[in-house]
DNA sequence: ATTTATGCAAAACTTTTGCATGGGA
DNA sequence: TCCCATGCAAAAGTTTTGCATAAAT
């Protein structure tokens, strides 16, 4: 486990301890690059080390959010929260309404926005989850799209 | 109610039955101006109208999630969902991290990114949501803005 | 007259809590 | 050593289901 990880600096830098939990469920939040179900986590988590109980891992998703690691959002209909990763502060992604497919991109170019709704709101921004929801080409149909299943 | 409502006209459109249970939670929402949590829902409604079944209004949330017409965020760290109105298709949006409280923003500019990433990806685009995470003035202290407790 | 959508109430799940105890710093 | 964080298991809630019935078109 890479202690230069900048998530596992921030937890010891903001006072929490380096448990098996924790660094558990870093290590499949990361495996999963990027975004994962909170059933899944727990699903993973028992799957590396039974001995971490479900409660903390959900403890720990709650820190990781309160942190600013992660951030919870609905994909399908289900009432369970998919969890992604706000590297470096934000996350982008285009869902597939149909197949609930995330399409991941990095660029948004919402610093100009952030720095001026800053200052317009006096809020103090850290990050920023930005969602695209649409139709993919598989979705579409074959017909009028490229398939690529 | 307003018959113009063009929530209304896609509910007919779309093949689905005016029945009291949709309208009154389409009146809910509305009268939120944007965002309300699901227990909010639940409780509004049925202060207007007893007769209307919980079970209703779970299914009501969940068509108008399907047809895009709200979208349901994770605010603060309780399980419930917070529904936003997607007017337009889109919504956009700053929380305070500490107190919760939204600011609600119109412009994002937006629209070339959604063109590119439309055609780079393939994928039809018909909605976006973004969220803004920061602190606001008032929860960063009284005077100097830069107090943290 | 047709069906779709509803209400009811129980079932199904996910997440949270309390407390004694183990493990990290 | 100190005290934070954990595990366990039950409790607390929220959301979903099944089915007979009501109501929208």
């Amino acid at each position: 486990m890479r202690q230069d990880c900048p998530y596992i600096q921030s937890l010891k830098k903001a006072g929490y301890r380096l448990t098996q939990a924790r660094l558990t469920v870093l290590d499949v939040l990361e495996s999963e690059h990027g975004h994962i179900t909170s059933a899944d986590v727990l699903e993973k988590v028992e799957r590396i080390n039974p001995a971490i109980g479900r409660a903390s891992v959900f403890r720990t998703l709650e820190l990781f959010t309160q942190l600013g690691f992660i951030r919870p959002t609905y994909i399908n209909t289900s009432l369970t929260p998919t969890y992604v990763m706000m590297h470096g502060g934000h996350h982008h992604h285009v869902i597939c309404t149909e197949c609930n497919r995330f399409f991941e991109f990095d660029d948004c170019g919402l610093e100009v926005i952030s720095r001026n709704l800053q200052r317009e709101l006096d809020v103090q921004i850290s990050g920023h989850l930005l969602e695209f929801y649409g139709v993919c080409a598989d979705c579409r149909g074959p017909d009028l799209a490229e398939q690529s299943s």
